[in-house]
DNA sequence: CACGAAAACCGTCAGCGGTT
DNA sequence: AACCGCTGACGGTTTTCGTG
């Protein structure tokens, strides 16, 4: 039932309201109702090759975002592996680039600095100030790394080089992600060598040497594991994102045709009793 | 306040279509 | 064929809400 309604909303992308046409949406939504009208006549095969198509939300409110303005739309998605990172243009030749969980990429220049730059964000805006200290209370070999999350949530997820894992530290992990937020406090992170058992959500970066013992393949078949769960987990989450984005959106359009129904009853009647007057 | 039901949220798996 | 992204389905957890 929800793939038949969103074939139907994608096949008949209903008209831009602000021109008024009335007329024409009217048609558009006879046709959409004709045209789940006559769905039963379609064989079993072509409407499940029709309803297996199924268009992302992306698709379906960019095409609704289109026809209504106001309603923005969803920016497609740059391939992230394509290369170029942006909004790092002009720092000194990377020796690690690394996307966190929020997509953000963190660069490890050669003299140990360290950028931060969002995706989303303009320039220079989107770089952001982190700390490294080694000094006092760490535990050995743990380096602490400290950044303002931006992220309302404030978890973040690093990769780093050299078979090493950020673990986050166990107050800030605790502490609800909210109050972090609004208190100020800086999550705290430390880059450990991984113990045996990685907390969830922490990947270990793969060194490019050569597996060759049954150990480090199975290794390697954890990580990739590990790597495609976490990537699925961003996408499951986008994909819900994307889903309450596209209800709000038919939502509106729900209030949007009911005045406009309302609108065409009443001129009905106003046209009838103009075409029709009392004989009395 | 305690408790249970409902709603919302989340992670994972499976299956599909598109791309390389 | 392998890989990847997207999304429905499922089950578990957390949050919200109504009731005694």
């Amino acid at each position: 039932m929800w793939w038949h309604q969103r074939n139907l909303c994608f096949r008949h992308p209903i008209e831009d309201y602000s021109s008024g046409d009335l007329e024409k949406e009217v048609a558009t939504i006879a046709e959409t109702d004709e045209s789940a009208g006559s769905e039963g006549v379609i064989d079993s095969h072509k409407r499940r090759e029709i309803l297996s198509r199924r268009p992302s939300y992306r698709k379906i409110l960019n095409e609704l975002s289109s026809d209504v303005p106001g309603v923005p739309k969803i920016e497609e998605e740059k391939s992230g592996e394509e290369g170029t990172l942006p909004h790092i243009t002009t720092m000194a030749v990377p020796t690690s680039i690394y996307q966190t969980s929020t997509g953000q990429y963190i660069a490890i220049a050669q003299g140990g600095a360290i950028q931060i730059s969002n995706p989303g964000s303009d320039g220079v805006q989107g770089l952001q100030a982190l700390t490294m200290t080694n000094s006092g209370a760490p535990p050995p070999g743990a380096t602490i790394v400290q950044y303002a999350a931006q992220s309302a949530d404030g978890t973040q997820q690093f990769f780093v080089p050299g078979s090493q894992v950020v673990v986050q530290d166990e107050e800030t992990e605790l502490a609800p992600s909210h109050m972090a937020a609004t208190t100020g406090d800086m999550p705290t992170y430390q880059i450990r060598a991984p113990t045996t058992a990685l907390p969830q959500g922490v990947m270990m970066a793969a060194s490019p040497g050569s597996l060759h013992s049954p150990q480090q393949l199975a290794e390697e078949a954890t990580r990739k594991r590990e790597l495609r769960l976490m990537k699925n987990r961003e996408a499951a989450k986008e994909c819900r994102r994307r889903k309450k984005e596209y209800v709000k959106c038919l939502e509106s359009r729900v209030a949007v045709l009911e005045v406009q129904n309302k609108k065409l009853i009443e001129e009905l009647e106003t046209l009838k009793d103009i075409c029709s007057p009392k004989t009395d």
